[in-house]
DNA sequence: GATGAATGAGTATTCATTCAT
DNA sequence: TATGAATGAATACTCATTCAT
């Protein structure tokens, strides 16, 4: 018989002690040593979890990108109108970085890994499936929305679902910057200018 | 004889060069050796005009921002109706960095130096100032068309600079994943659909 | 009830699969891992049957010794004159090593230990009483090839023997370079000349 | 102008502390280190020199080979009879093999690494240029003291190149295991056995 | 007996920075 | 001014060995 260990419990703190070493040094400025000593175990037994620091660094983007993608599925209620529920899309995918504010350097770092050539393939590749994903869900929404009356029928969903998606990081890294902007706020208040436009009649 | 050597001239084909490494391999993939061999100059010439490769990483952030300041203020006539002014700002923030593309990754890097703490304080300082000045610009720009009356009172100026600077920086980063995206389209439709509203009246 | 296990077929069997390990990788070249999964049993098992990975390597070096000597001895007849049996040690030694050829680089690298100030005592003693032990034999098979008038009397047996075993290592290695080359005619060719000189009379 | 530096000189300097610690400790044994600090200079300035341990280490096999065919052609005249050619390349080569025997585990471990899977290529390849080249120079002086009438006609000249160089090979190894044998002796005394023959007539 | 998870010492290699020329 | 040789700290990764089960 052989030693029984949780695997999945211990990988699972192994990516949440790595998680926070990349948060706070970035990719090349955290060791596997640093790693190892965070999550209080050998740099073996890292290596036992994780082939190469490149593979647990994007272990932890895709455990972070899942841990976010359920908090969304979990706040987004879909019994409400289309066109609230793209505001509770947005509001939940903001709440969910917020929660885990500390951890949003991780999302710079992959976005840097993405634009290296020597990390590109696989990162890049990895994000915009993720783009991709989260601009079709929007898409959709908006779409049903049109086909419900809600929306206007001329409105481009995938442009609008562009820059959705895009001012949610782009938000983030200002509200990273500055812990004093108030994101749900900035949000509710730009909807509103979105759904009844900006424009004197 | 002394030789006579234009300072300045040196300094920005260290800056081109050094942009470019940093972009192709990011801040940890570059060595200055790299950065002396594409500018062809010693590696102790680097020395001469940038006392570590923080400051020169620093100065290619810097000299970026600049460039992409003074093709803003180029691009931006003042001739126009304010809510004309938001819309080209806006386009010529894109327009620029479209233009520049191959150096965007550069700005990845900046932002992900910024959330690293053996960096932080340097350049999470710069940025914050730059975003703060670009949404100052907004912000006077909304306020003057709202007292233009050519957008409605109520409009929060702030949190639509917000969005508007964030939804730059996202839709970037979407764009240069996937350059079959066409940003300029994208930022006139959404336009559109933020002046006249997309909810049905 | 106690698992019955041969214990010597299972030595034998890891005898046998370190043998390949090594002769592919070499002694560092090969870790322990190599040789468990290559006998494809666990890696604490080896070290039930070998209390350290040079006491494996010996055993391997020691085993393969051992059948060398047994193929040596099963193919020397004892019935033939002095001087046949001479040809015959050589052929033999040159057939056994032929035969095990996928393993000669175990014997490099046995060589190189011998040489290591790390492994010398063990392996450069093993060496010294083999080579001492074939030299013997030879030199017993040259005197009463003597005795028996077959030999000139005035032959040096111990010079003989040196270069006679010498000779077969050294044309081994050749061969292991260069398969192409047939040793047992060259042994043959050889033995011819020595007997009957290869200078004009 | 830039620093002076007899990049010969301290190549040079590096390979003959590279090739004692190589002798002493092997291949796997000699850590960069190791070479830095028997050199006396720093790990880093080795690499500015050989850009890897196994260059180093062939840089050190190359240059051991050449030092031998130096001494090789400097001890071998040539206005002999080609008999006595013969002899002096053979004990030539003992000479300088004897003459730098502190050396001699080199050679072991650069038949090791020829036999790795991992470094075949070079080694093997290198190594089998040698033995091509030494057979070579031996068949053309057997076959001209065939010319002239020295040697028996009938003698294989490529069978006796192989088992001339081979000797030498497996005699030093015995030397080396055990210096109070005289490599010299053992050589005379063999070819006179070999030009008159053995056999009683 | 048998297993394989865990350990942590060991090492090749890179690179920012300095400084003699 | 410009050069590039020299330095040595830093780090990803491997692996022999142990031992709890």
């Amino acid at each position: 018989m052989v030693r029984v260990v949780d695997v999945e419990a211990k990988r699972s703190h192994l990516l949440e002690a790595a998680a926070a070493c990349f948060a706070r040094s970035g990719y090349d400025g955290t060791s596997m040593n640093d790693v190892a000593a965070a999550a209080k175990v050998s740099k073996g037994s890292v290596y036992d979890y994780f082939k190469s620091k490149e593979d647990l660094f994007y272990g932890v983007f895709a455990w972070l990108q899942q841990q976010l993608m359920q908090s969304l599925l979990a706040e987004m209620g879909t019994s409400a109108s289309a066109q609230e529920r793209i505001v509770r899309s947005v509001d939940a995918a903001v709440a969910g970085l917020v929660q885990h504010i500390s951890l949003y350097p991780v999302s710079l770092e992959v976005w840097a890994a993405a634009a290296r050539t020597q990390t590109r393939d696989r990162f890049a590749h990895a994000m915009q499936q993720t783009y991709t994903d989260y601009r079709r869900e929007i898409v959709e929404l908006v779409r049903s929305a049109q086909s419900a009356g809600e929306l206007k029928a001329n409105v481009d969903a995938e442009s609008l679902a562009m820059v959705l998606v895009g001012a949610v990081d782009g938000l983030m890294l200002q509200y990273w910057l500055d812990p004093s902007i108030d994101p749900h706020r900035v949000v509710r208040n730009f909807f509103t200018a979105l759904f009844e436009g900006i424009g004197q009649p």
